[in-house]
RNA sequence: GCGCCCGUAGCUCAAUCGGAUAGAGCAUCGGCCUUCUAAGCCGACGGUUGCUGGUUCGAUUCCAGUCGGGCGCGCCA
């Protein structure tokens, strides 16, 4: 519909200045939904940004382009308004045609080719394979899956990404923990490593060695030595132990990756001295205090960095600079790299790296998505500790207490820059305050409708019904059908700002009017035609329910 | 001290790259069940958008400052 005005707009704009009116170029003018309906369906602010260049009278400006406008099916009427806005009355017609659309395109119905098939890659999660996730990966799932859903619908080819730091500091702090527990050795004996893990998953997984259990992951299968003075053996034990879990939890919650990218590949294929060696040569280095820097100052960093340590191996970005040159490579000229907000230092430094390397790579490239802290409450309390992972809570806690579909629509339901508070309670809730719950219900209502008429033997003409949707009055109705014709823009736009959020309260909203619009009609009526138009206008909400949830990996269930 | 994010109704949050009278839900109060799910619906109440300036036709939005909360500032990852 927006397409359609902007279309009109155009039209009447090149008119304009062919005609001598207007000289100036094109404004950069948005067409937006209106927040009162006395303004009519659609307002556009091009007078508005016009006046400004030409130094004319916005109303009288807006006025020329509304005469200007060429006639359409679309538009019932267009007037001036206010300092200079063009509204715009849609024509009964247009909501109704907006339905025949989405019977027209069913699962399609939202979907764009704005991505024109090319490629993107979102790399999410990438958690470190040292203990199970946590609630911030729970978030860091939903969000990037949800965006990964939004690019397809949107026309691009995604490959969802997942970064293993299976290599480095920590993952031989977790050899040493489960080395530690295999000579029984418990978190509080003074034996204990320094920084080891104290979670009873670090007991579990030292059982499974000294069993001579075997583990698949990541399409390789371990099995364990029972040694336990070998801390390779048990290392690789432990890390293939942990990425099993972490891609069992993330089964679990509806994702699935199509490149796994192992951090230790870099070094095993010199990735990582490659890098450093293309920045030296780029002359974007130096040697001090036996170690060699990076000069991230020179694209904007607060200070230089160090790449290689005095002990000779790499501090952590010189490799995720490498996994992402090898990204840049592999043709993503559109790359999301979605993280905690608390590694938001690293943006500056990644990038830099790959300034540095002097081949071209954009300024702003990757795009980084950053999701802030999530707080579990509980009867009033904040959640904090589970026993397993020691000291936070898991993504398998939140998912067993919660739900999957509540977990997956509430961490998207925020910006994903504002600080969450996931409320387990309301999570739980079988009740309207629940807005998962208030939306998968409207989607069983409808599909109850349905068994209704199959009980009673009443068919639906859908061709006879979409050619007399005009039987649907009053303004209920007609605020399920502005709803639903909604969906398409608000898809184009989360997708585009990454803000998964948009959709989830845009759910609630269609969910909402059409309540209000089944509490106060009659389906089943007598009059054919009017039942039917009806069952019409349900069935389309349904549909649209259901491709939305579908792009948050929540279920459209048929009861509840 | 420096950097990033946030601050909107009693609570949880929206507000379409600067748009018109700042919107939902919950909570509170008042209505609605012989009828397709009342697991719901309707209505009312509720605001100096933390504060002070600035930019302009117009600011919750942009800028400067300030207060408050969170997160970072390592030759840890």
């Amino acid at each position: 519909m927006k397409d359609a005005l902007r279309e009109l707009l155009s039209h009447a704009l090149e008119g304009l200045r062919r005609d001598g009116v207007l000289e100036v170029q094109f404004p950069d003018f948005v067409i937006e939904r209106t927040r009162s309906r006395e303004h009519g369906d659609f307002a556009c602010n091009a007078a508005l940004l016009l006046a400004k260049t030409t130094g004319r009278k916005p109303r009288e400006i807006a006025a020329r382009i509304v005469d200007a406008l060429p006639g359409s099916d679309l538009v019932e009427r267009a007037e001036v308004a206010g300092p200079g806005f063009i509204n715009f009355f849609l024509s009964d017609g247009s909501w109704r045609n907006e339905i025949r659309q989405v019977f027209h395109e069913g699962d399609r119905y939202g979907h764009s080719r704005t991505g024109a098939g090319r490629a993107v890659g979102v790399e999410f999660v990438s958690a470190n394979p040292t203990g199970p996730l946590h609630v911030g990966h729970a978030r860091a799932a939903a969000i990037g899956d949800t965006l990964a859903r939004l690019y397809s619908a949107t026309g691009w080819k995604v490959y969802r990404e997942f970064y293993y730091n299976d290599a480095g500091a920590q993952i031989n702090n977790l050899a040493l923990s489960v080395q530690a527990r295999i000579r029984g050795i418990e978190p509080d004996d003074p034996r204990w490593p320094a920084d080891g893990y104290r979670g009873d998953y670090i007991r579990d997984i030292a059982k499974d060695y000294l069993d001579g259990a075997t583990v698949q992951a990541g399409g390789h299968s371990v099995t364990a030595a029972k040694d336990p003075d070998d801390l390779d053996a048990i290392r690789d034990f432990a890390v293939a132990w942990l990425r099993r879990e972490q891609d069992e939890d993330l089964r679990t919650f509806g994702v699935e990756f199509d490149v796994y990218f192992l951090e230790s590949s870099l070094y095993t294929d010199a990735k990582v001295r490659q890098v450093v060696d293309r920045i030296a040569v780029q002359g974007q280095s130096y040697e001090a205090d036996g170690a060699l820097w990076l000069r991230s100052t020179d694209f904007g960093d607060d200070k230089d960095r160090v790449m290689r340590k005095s002990d000779g191996t790499y501090t952590y970005f010189v490799p995720d600079v490498a996994y992402h040159l090898s990204k840049w490579e592999r043709g993503y000229k559109h790359a999301i790299t979605e993280l905690g907000a608390d590694h938001h230092g690293s943006l500056t430094r990644v990038r830099a790296g790959l300034q540095a390397l002097g081949i071209g790579i954009p300024k702003d490239w990757p795009e980084y998505v950053l999701h802030q802290m999530v707080t579990v409450m509980k009867g009033g309390e904040e959640v904090k500790i589970s026993k397993r992972a020691g000291s936070y809570v898991t993504l398998r806690d939140l998912v067993e207490m919660a739900g999957l579909d509540a977990t997956r629509y509430f961490m998207i339901a925020r910006k994903s820059d504002s600080q969450l508070v996931f409320d387990i309670d309301l999570a739980r809730s079988q009740t309207n305050d629940n807005p998962v719950y208030y939306i998968q219900y409207a989607h069983a209502r409808v599909c109850s409708v349905q068994r209704q008429m199959h009980e009673r033997s009443i068919v639906f003409e859908q061709h006879q019904a979409l050619a007399h949707l005009d039987r649907l009055d009053g303004d209920y109705a007609r605020s399920v059908m502005v709803e639903i014709s909604r969906f398409p823009e608000i898809v184009e736009t989360a997708a585009a700002n990454h803000e998964p959020h948009l959709l989830a309260q845009y759910l609630r909203e269609l969910a909402g009017a059409f309540h209000v619009w089944y509490n106060a009609e009659q389906f089943l009526v007598d009059d054919e035609g009017l039942r039917n138009a009806r069952v019409a206008l349900a069935y389309a909400t349904r549909q649209v329910l259901a491709n939305g949830l579908g792009m948050l990996g929540v279920k459209a269930p048929e009861a509840m």
